[in-house]
DNA sequence: TGTACATCAGTGAACGCGCGTTCACTGATGTAC
DNA sequence: TGTACATCAGTGAACGCGCGTTCACTGATGTAC
């Protein structure tokens, strides 16, 4: 994946073979550690087997090997909530329901890149390539709104930028809140999942979808 | 406000007066500009116009320092939002939009005791004042999730902690994706508060309370 | 197929720097008498 | 009220350390002929 030399396997002489790939993969193991403050050029340089010196041929500086994580990060999310989106098949609410299930999976089996994403804090103007592959993402969710929201009379119909935005936000709290078990050893009555999942479906009620209130 | 002794402005001789109040108003400052990990226990000292060696008499290390600016953080934030809710007058609804409001408004106003509280990732079991304020502040929302609970009839009715979670990830995901102006230019149709107000609206009106559906 | 050459990824030594931490010290403060 | 003394907050010098960055270099690779 991503692999595109003829080279195999680890380092094999006086040049790496790969090792922009190498950086990106020690980027996101030292991340997913440390968090994206806590590990340097230098770390990662050593994590691959080069020398200090060597990033330097594919990397300015740490930033920009940050965004690179957050900005593939932001493909591969796109990519999964799409999957899981899955044209809002069998019908727009359980799709969206499983869309819900692949942000906190992805959040959890990428914190890397989540941390990168989302964490890193990185200024757009500075890292259009990233703040791109945010918006392409983001673009999902929007689009899944919208297939939520037609199914709302025209007079009922809320904006579906304003349903994806809320849709993002709880999903993103719950994650950042809950769903990275680390430091918060809160129990929960539940998990984060179901968590999510019931608060987007008393949101979507709150908007007519779905059924009257519970017995 | 905190400060206990006889000396008032700043240095005088030898003794400072009050350096440890100096620290956590200079790690307050630094945070808020650099981020939590951003900053370290020299800077913290020279802000505070002192040797490096200095704050070893009042902090054992940097997280030391951090978890109390967090403490403090969530004590103003418990009072805050107890402030906001005031009891739940003039009615429920009314309190806990106010209480969104001054979520976000002490998530924009104290970035720095934000930053402590949600993104330094402290160690529970190292900081329990920490936890422990966190817990109280989250008790505030508990409560006022109760008196929210209550206006539904028993067979209706929610556990006050889910409602109260959701609540809570609403609020934190729209804190740290749009209330932060920094790093997400995003341009929103509509103010971080009143996305958030339509967002508990909506919410709400899913368990069956404020009315119907929009016209 | 072989050879000379250009390219450029990675080296390793070197540097300045600022951080965290320690230590014996110093001098301001309060208190006992 | 004055004096001797204990306390301890803050000093400043010193240290080791690892980071970021630069530089002239080296040697592996691919290619032109």
């Amino acid at each position: 994946m991503g692999w595109s030399g003829h080279r195999r396997g680890g380092r094999r002489g006086y040049h790496h073979g790969d090792l922009r790939e190498a950086l990106i993969a020690a980027a996101t193991a030292l991340i997913a550690e440390y968090g994206p403050f806590g590990f340097g050029f230098v770390d990662a340089a050593r994590w691959a087997g080069v020398s200090a010196a060597a990033p330097y041929r594919h990397f300015r500086d740490r930033d920009e090997l940050i965004a690179e994580v957050g900005r593939r990060g932001f493909e591969e999310f796109a990519a999964a909530l799409e999957r899981a989106w899955d044209e809002g098949r069998p019908d727009p609410l359980t799709a969206l329901t499983r869309v819900g299930k692949a942000y906190l999976a992805f959040a959890r089996d990428h914190r890397a890149a989540y941390a990168a994403m989302f964490d890193a804090n990185l200024p757009a103007a500075a890292h259009p390539a990233l703040h791109a592959a945010g918006e392409r993402a983001f673009a999902v969710l929007t689009r899944a709104a919208g297939a939520i929201a037609a199914l709302l009379p025209p007079e009922r119909r809320p904006p579906p930028l304003m349903l994806s935005l809320h849709v993002w936000a709880m999903s993103h709290g719950i994650a950042a809140l809950f769903a990275r078990t680390e430091a918060t050893p809160r129990t929960l009555p539940m998990s984060a999942e179901d968590l999510l999942e019931a608060g987007v479906l008393v949101y979507l009620r709150g908007l007519g979808l779905g059924g009257a209130p519970p017995p």
